[in-house]
DNA sequence: TCTCATTTAATAATCTTTTTCAAATTCTTC
DNA sequence: GAAGAATTTGAAAAAGATTATTAAATGAGA
C-alpha cells in the first residue's frame, strides 16, 4: 500500500469510495507495525488528522479494511479487537505470544504449522485455509 | 467429576460453596460433550432444571467452574463465549477446526505443538504454559 | 438450630459494536 | 467544472454480551 491511487482501486473493486476518513484509519494502522491497535486507540490516533471522525466510521472502515485483507483482525480475549497492518497481504496471521504478566505481545514471524496442517487435512478430511495461534506463557522479563 | 461431593470439595478449596445452580451448570456441560455451548445456551438449558435460575448467576458459574480448570473457555469469534467440559482436567485445550461455510466446530484431540513450542521457548526465551489454536478452512461436506 | 458469610435473582449499568437516518461527500458523466 | 446518483458520514440510538449492585435467601460450620 504505498500510495493513495492504489487505494483507490482496491476500494474501487469492492464498489467502496476513497474517503479521507479512510485513508486516515489505513495511515494510522501503517503507521504502528507490530503494536495490535484497538479499535479505540485508532479511533483516538485518527482524530489527530481527522478530528470530526466518528466512531461508527471507524468500526465501519476496520471492517472493510479486515475484509479487503490490508489489515488484520486480532483477538487476544481481553474483551476488545486489536488491528494490524497485513503486511505480507497474505491470509496467513502471524502467531502471538502473550505474556499472561504483563501482558506484553510478541510475534511469531514464521510459519511453524505447514507440517501440521498437512497431517490434520488428511487426519480429518478438512481443507485448512488459515489459521489462528496464541502462546500464553512467561516472557523473559516475568519469568 | 464423578459426584457432587468432589465438587463440593472442590468448591471449598476456593471459598465457593455448593450451589443446586452450580451443580446443574456444570451437570449441563458434562451432558453434553463436544457441544461448544454458549452461555445464552448453556442458560437454556439449565433453566429446565432450574427455571429460576438468572442469566447473571449463569455467568458468574462459568466463571468460578473456568478458573478451577473443570470447564473450558472458548472463543470462536462469532462474538460469544462458548464452554466444554474439560475432560482431561489440564491447562491445554485441544485445537479446533472450524468450517467457514456450515459453522461445524471439529476437535482435533492430538497435541501436535510440542515441538513447535520447544522451538519458539528456545527462540524467543519465552516460557509457553498455553496455547488457542483454531484453523478455518472447508470440512469435507462443505467442500 | 443458629449464625454469618456467601450466593442468588432481578435490575441496572457497562462496554463494545452495529444500526438508523438525514446531511454531506465521492465519483461519474456531461 | 457542474450535476446527479449512490455511497458515506456523524450523531444518536439500539443491540448484544457481560458485570455490578443490592436486598433477600441459602449453605455450612458451630
Amino acid at each position: 500500500m504505498d500510495n493513495v491511487k492504489e487505494l483507490k482501486v482496491m476500494l474501487k473493486e469492492k464498489g467502496y469510495k476513497l474517503t479521507p476518513q479512510r485513508r486516515a484509519v489505513l495511515n494510522i494502522i501503517m503507521e504502528n507495525p507490530g503494536k495490535h491497535l484497538t479499535t479505540e486507540e485508532i479511533y483516538d490516533l485518527v482524530k489527530v488528522q481527522c478530528p470530526d471522525i466518528g466512531l461508527a466510521t471507524v468500526y465501519r472502515t476496520l471492517q472493510i479494511l479486515d475484509e479487503m485483507d490490508l489489515i488484520m483482525k486480532i483477538n487476544l480475549d481481553d474483551g476488545c479487537s486489536r488491528y494490524e497492518y497485513n503486511v505480507h497481504q497474505d491470509d496467513h496471521e502471524h502467531h502471538h505470544l502473550i505474556c499472561t504478566n504483563c501482558g506484553k505481545i510478541m510475534e511469531v514471524n514464521e510459519d511453524l504449522l505447514d507440517s501440521i496442517e498437512a497431517q490434520i487435512e488428511k487426519d480429518y478430511d478438512f481443507t485448512i485455509t488459515d489459521h489462528k495461534v496464541k502462546f500464553f506463557g512467561l516472557c523473559s522479563t516475568c519469568r
